[in-house]
DNA sequence: ATTTATTACTAAATCGTTTTATTAAATTTA
DNA sequence: TAAATTTAATAAAACGATTTAGTAATAAAT
C-alpha cells in the first residue's frame, strides 16, 4: 500500500522513457541537462523515493545487514547493538535484527532467513551451543561478508572484534590476588566458545604466575543459557564450593550474568561479601556501584566493539578484495575497583 | 551476490514450468500430489528460500516491520524489543530497528528512511520530545499502519499498547501511604507523553484520595534524555528537597532511570534508605533484588508490551479495514515490595 | 458420441528498478 | 557533401516471485 510515486509515473507525467528518468536521477551523462532539471523537479515536488525491493532485486543488494545477537534483553548485548546501530545509521545502512536465544538451531534458521532476504552482510555473536561454523562457511563461500562479534571463534576465517578476554581475567585474578586472595574460584559457563575458554586460561595463567597451584574443584561451569534453571545450578555450585574442605575465599565470574547472578545467590546463602568472600566478575551493568556490595567489574567497550564490528562489516561488504586478509581486533578491558572485591579488614 | 535457487533451477532441474514450481511450494489445489512430492523434495534439498525482495516487489509488501525506540541501551526498551521480536519471528516479520535517541528530528528522519525503505507497518514509542504527531498522521493517511507502543499520545488516532501508568503510580504512592509515609515527593521528568502525565496525575489522586494535601515544592521534573547533565540535575533537585522545611520522607520515581539514579545520588550524599527516606519507582532492571538496598519497584510486561504493539499491528497489516476503531490496551503493573520503602522501625 | 467438468499443467504479464543495446538527430571531420 | 562522431534519447531484457488466463488430456454427464 506504498503509494510512492515510480519512475513510470514521471515518465508519463513528462513524456519521457523510464530509462531516460532513472538515468536523470543518477545523473547519467546520457541525459541532457534541460531534462535532468525537469526530472529532478519533478521528483522532488511528488516525493519520489526508489523502491528499496525493487531496486535491491535488481542489484541483489539491499543496503542493509543481518544482525544476530543471543539475545536483546541484556545489558551489554544492547550496548553493542546500540554501537552497531550508530555506525551503521551513519552509513546509510537498515540493520535488521533477530535473537537466537541461545540455541543453534535458532541461530542457523535467522541467519538463512537473513540470507534469502537478500541482507548484504551479516554480523553474529554466536549462540553459546555453537560449534559447527560450517553453514556460515558455506555461506561466505557463497559471497556473505561475515564479521564475528564478542563471542570468537577460530573455526571460520573472517574478521572478528571483541575484547582481550584473556588479559581481562588475567588481571582480574591477579587483582584478587594482590589483594591477598590466594584461594580464588572461577565460574564460568559451559561453552566452547572464546569468551569462555581466554578468561578461564586467563585466570589459571594468573594463578601460575604467581605461582598459585590450580585447583579444579574451585572450577564450575554452569549453562547459563537456561534462565530457568541457572539458579539452582548455581547454587549448587556455589554450595560446593562452599563445602570444600579447603574453601575458597574468592570468586572470579567469567560472564555479565554469572557475576550479578552470584552476588544475589551468594547474599542469599548469608555469605557476606567480601568478608566471606570476594567477588570480581565481567560485568557491564550501569548498576555495579549500587549494588550490595558494589560489584568490582572488568567492564568491556561495548559501544566500540559495536562500532567496530559494522564498520568491519561495512568495509568487507564496499570491498570484496578486502577478503584476503582478515583480521582479530581485540580491545582492552577495564578493571573496576569497588566493594566487593576489597581485602576485609 | 546470493547464491540461493531460484524457481527457475527448480522448474529446469524438473522440466516443469516456474509457475508450477511455485504453485506446488504453496500447496496449491491445481498441482497433482506427486508433482508436488518432487518439488517439495527438491526444494528441501536444495535449500530453496524464496527471494524476499522479489516476493516484496510483486506484493507491495515486504513482510518486515520498523521499529523506531528512542534508545536500545535501556533495559525496559531491550524486554520490550524482545517481546516484539519474539512475535514478529513467529509470524515471519522482520524486524528493522532504528534509535531516536530522544531526539524528534532524528526520529523523523527514521521513520522516513522507515518509509521510503517500504516497510510494512510501523512500531514506534515516541522520543520524550515529540509533540508533534503531524508527520505520523500523513503517513498513516498514505497507508501505513502504525501502531504506538510504552509512550502514548492523544495527538494521534491508532492501535496503542502501554501499561495502566495511572494506576501504577496510584499504588506506588498508596503503597507509601499504607506504610506512614505522608511526605511524598515525586521525581518525574519534563515530558508532555502520556508516561510522565499519568504517573504524575496517579500520584495526585492517591494523595489526593488519603486527605494528603498535595505540594507542589515535593515535585521535580528533570531532563532524563541528557545523561550528561542527568546526574547533576538529580543532584539538586534531591538536594532542594532535603532542605525544605518541611522535608519529605519518602520518594516516588516516576522512570527506571530515575529511580536506579536516585537510589545512587540519595546514597551517595549519604541518606540512609528507608530510615531516612523510603524510595519506590517504576523500573525493570532485574537487579531491583540485589541494590542496595533492595527497591520496591512498579513492573511493567515489557515483553508483553512489545509482543501486544506486535500483534496490533500485524492485525493492523493484514486487515486494513480494522482501521475503523482503534483501541489502547493498557496493561496492569505489579507492585514489587522490597526494602527500599519499608517502614522503618 | 458429443458436450461438460475436472485435473494438471503452462505461458505470459506484472511488480519497479537498472542497464545493455539501439536509434535518431545533431554536430564534426575529411 | 558524405562519412564519422557525439549527443540525447528509447526499447527491451533482466532480477525472482505471484497470478491471470489459458490449454491439453482425461473423466463424467447427457
Amino acid at each position: 500500500m506504498n503509494t510512492n510515486i515510480t519512475l513510470r509515473d514521471i515518465a508519463k507525467a513528462l513524456n519521457l522513457s523510464i530509462s531516460t528518468v532513472s538515468r536523470a536521477l543518477t545523473d547519467s551523462y546520457q541525459i541532457g541537462e534541460k531534462t535532468k532539471q525537469e526530472v529532478l523537479a519533478y521528483a522532488k515536488e511528488h516525493h519520489y523515493v526508489p523502491n528499496r525491493m525493487a531496486r535491491g532485486l535488481k542489484e541483489g543488494k539491499s543496503r542493509s545487514i543481518g544482525v544476530v545477537v543471543c539475545s536483546i534483553d541484556n545489558n551489554f548485548m544492547a550496548q553493542m547493538l546500540d554501537g552497531i546501530d550508530q555506525y551503521c545509521s551513519e552509513h546509510d545502512y537498515q540493520l535488521i535484527m533477530m535473537q537466537s536465544k541461545e540455541l543453534f538451531e535458532q541461530e542457523k534458521a535467522n541467519v538463512n532467513l537473513l540470507y534469502a532476504g537478500g541482507i548484504d552482510g551479516l554480523l553474529i555473536c554466536p549462540s553459546y551451543q555453537t560449534t559447527d561454523f560450517s553453514y556460515l562457511i558455506n555461506l561466505q563461500e557463497s559471497g556473505l561478508p561475515v564479521v564475528l562479534f564478542d563471542r570468537l571463534s577460530n573455526h571460520i576465517d573472517t574478521h572478528k572484534v571483541a575484547v582481550d578476554n584473556f588479559k581481562g581475567a588475567y588481571e582480574a585474578t591477579q587483582h584478587l590476588i594482590n589483594n591477598g586472595y590466594h584461594a580464588i574460584a572461577h565460574l564460568n559457563w559451559n561453552t566452547q566458545l572464546s569468551t569462555a575458554t581466554e578468561r578461564f586460561e586467563g585466570y589459571k595463567k594468573a594463578l601460575k604466575d604467581a605461582g598459585i597451584p590450580f585447583n579444579n574443584d574451585w572450577v564450575k561451569f554452569c549453562d547459563t543459557s537456561n534462565a530457568a534453571t541457572l539458579d539452582e545450578e548455581l547454587e549448587t555450585a556455589i554450595g560446593e564450593l562452599m563445602a570444600l574442605k579447603q574453601v575458597p575465599r574468592a570468586i572470579f565470574t567469567a560472564t555479565d550474568l554469572l557475576s550479578t547472578k552470584c552476588l544475589e545467590i551468594l547474599r542469599k546463602c548469608g555469605h557476606r561479601i567480601p568478608e566471606d568472600i570476594a567477588l570480581v566478575g565481567f560485568s557491564n551493568t550501569d548498576l555495579a556501584e549500587v549494588l550490595n556490595p558494589s560489584l568490582s567489574t572488568i567492564r568491556q567497550p561495548s559501544l566500540e566493539i559495536g562500532r567496530l564490528a559494522a564498520k568491519q562489516l561495512l568495509s568487507l561488504i564496499s570491498d570484496r578484495r578486502a577478503t584476503e586478509h582478515f583480521e582479530t581486533i581485540l580491545l582492552p578491558t577495564e578493571l573496576q575497583v569497588r566493594a566487593s572485591s576489597q581485602k576485609s579488614k
